[in-house]
DNA sequence: TTGTAAGCGTTATCAA
DNA sequence: TTGATAACGCTTACAA
């Protein structure tokens, strides 16, 4: 055998090839060449065109984005800050805009804050710093100025599923009180009455803020037509086992003869109250009913089945990242404001059955 | 009341500013603004250096990273392309790399393949144009000539679960031989003989046929030890449920009086596991044992807790980027490879209860 | 120690 | 229609 044992990789192409280095293939100037790929409607003589073709595909050039970002002030770049990658909710988001942004040609930069709103401004500034033409924020916005701040370097932001306070900006989210009200008149119907709405800290978080508003005002909207209904809120905190199992025991004590039922105001929320349910050995259903917010794929499996709330995460995602493309190609409109609706997909966890019974 | 009923924002700071700003504002050359921030040990004129830093202090000045990028051929962005964000061990591995890459002041540039293979080279094509100064790969690794041509441009890889054949590239991954191992003891010992290896479509994906390699040699060995064990595989197609549903089935005829076992080699394969057996109206432990791959936040609650094999996903993710970044930091080593071990968790889903037992 | 100037890969202005 | 040439914001020889 004459072949070499070891195997190289064929000669290294090591670098790019550059505009002038295709103008001089060609025999044209560096500017030719630019005209070509740019301005695709002077036309060029046809035999240079071809010339310029020629050259760009022998030697595969595509030109620098870099390069054009420097000079163009437009870099493709989207930037994209989310709360916390690992919520499922977010990396819809993600997801969708992603997608989104491959088919307009932006790519995206990614910052994740790791749930420390601090880091905030800090991911704004980075990703400016890299030019990203506009923002994607779903985070907590706590430290509104950070966002403000690119918005007023003029880059377009959309905000997901979060409001930042004072902020001008399109915002895309859940229906929040349509949804709520969805929930709660499917509890009402069947047949719970003393209800518990179980959310993360509130704290300024605008999305909570909104459901757990929208569940007192349904609550107290639903006095006429169902005058034993009785709500109270709790805030459930990670690690907080026992604050949630205590608040469990309560509702159920305060239910009298009623049915207990809580509406869970996200995944993580919902998986806290299963994991209550299997620490007090509960039944969903039978001791209590349950809706919670986020359809997951594991929803249907949880005991009887998990009622819950499907956000059109994927719409959202997209949306999202489709507003904020509108708006890079020029798009001048005041604010906008897109709410979606959500879908209530009941399953077993908000059917009553005999408490005793097997 | 004087003030306008419409706030403006404060006047606009419009675009950053410049070395040339600073340096005129300074009143020295840009020259030494840029010796300022990149040379710090070569000492300026106390005096001449803090009024350099006062004036970048003045402008809020900091270097665009895309002009840097151009003239020093090093951009400080990091690729990161993923077959799918969707699932729940690339985004661990998001997490992770992004996490590290934060910190060593690397930013994450995102592509995501939808599944879609055949985009994985111009997922590296856009990267490597944005001069990424390496990639972080977990994808199929079946379009292997697009990761190699990055390896070729001199940029590091590192893949992450999934192998591309041929390539020297540093490899992170779970040691799945060694986790298929544990479950398979873990069956055996729970007295399981006839076992179902189920997996997504191997079709060349470095993961699965580890996975089931592994488990074939697992069962031959351990015929010594458990005369009656038996073992098949079986590949579970998306949206195929009357073939997984067939599979099982058959493997309870198989099983004759021996109890049934099956390793699902994935959370999403885990599902369509937990899927079937609500269809069948079979449950885990009595009519099936199970142990599946990755350990989910819903594991535990899904009938009498799913036993799984957790895999180090924070650390896969932390390694990765380690990897890459100590490679962009100059370590010159042949191309390693770290397997870290899955960790058993065991759960009701393999314990067996008597099948007819309420 | 500091400044001048060239150049990274583009695009845009202005002549030709 | 095409080609020089000057930016874009930065780094880095080379001079001073």
């Amino acid at each position: 055998m004459s072949a070499s044992p070891i195997k190289r990789l064929p000669a290294l192409p090591a670098k790019r090839a550059t505009i002038a280095e295709v103008a001089l293939e060609a025999g044209v100037s560096k500017a030719t060449v630019s005209r070509f790929l740019n301005h695709r409607e002077r036309l060029l003589t046809p035999e240079i065109a071809t010339r310029v073709e020629i050259a760009i595909a022998a030697l595969a050039y595509s030109p620098s984005p870099m390069a054009q970002a420097l000079k163009r002030g437009r870099s493709r770049l989207i930037g994209l800050v989310v709360a916390d990658v690992t919520n499922p909710f977010s990396v819809a988001v993600l997801r969708g805009a992603e997608k989104a942004c491959q088919q307009a040609g932006y790519l995206l930069m990614l910052f994740n804050l790791g749930n420390d709103s601090r880091r905030e401004s800090e991911a704004i500034k980075a990703l400016t710093a890299y030019q990203v033409e506009g923002f994607i924020l779903n985070t907590l916005g706590r430290d509104a100025g950070a966002a403000a701040d690119a918005a007023r370097h003029g880059k377009p932001v959309v905000l997901v599923d979060r409001r930042h306070h004072d902020m001008q900006a399109d915002f895309v989210s859940l229906d929040n009180a349509g949804a709520v009200r969805l929930g709660v008149a499917h509890l009402l119907k069947a047949g719970y009455r003393e209800l518990l709405f179980v959310s993360e800290p509130i704290s300024g978080v605008s999305s909570r803020m909104e459901r757990e508003a929208a569940f007192r005002s349904v609550i107290g909207d639903s006095a006429a037509e169902a005058p034993d209904l009785h709500g109270n809120t709790f805030e459930s905190t990670e690690g907080d086992s026992d604050g949630l199992d205590q608040a469990l025991r309560s509702l159920r004590q305060r239910a009298q003869g009623r049915l207990p039922g809580v509406i869970s105001s996200n995944a993580v929320v919902t998986l806290r109250v299963v994991a209550a349910m299997a620490r007090l050995g509960w039944r969903f259903g039978a001791e209590l009913g349950l809706v919670g917010f986020d359809d997951t794929e594991w929803s249907p499996y949880i005991g009887p089945g998990l009622t819950t709330i499907a956000q059109p995460t994927d719409e959202l995602g997209r949306l999202a990242a489709g507003c904020l493309i509108e708006r890079l190609k020029g798009l001048d409109l005041p604010p906008r404001q897109i709410l979606l609706s959500g879908r209530l997909l009941a399953r077993g966890s908000s059917v009553p059955v005999a408490p005793e019974a097997n």
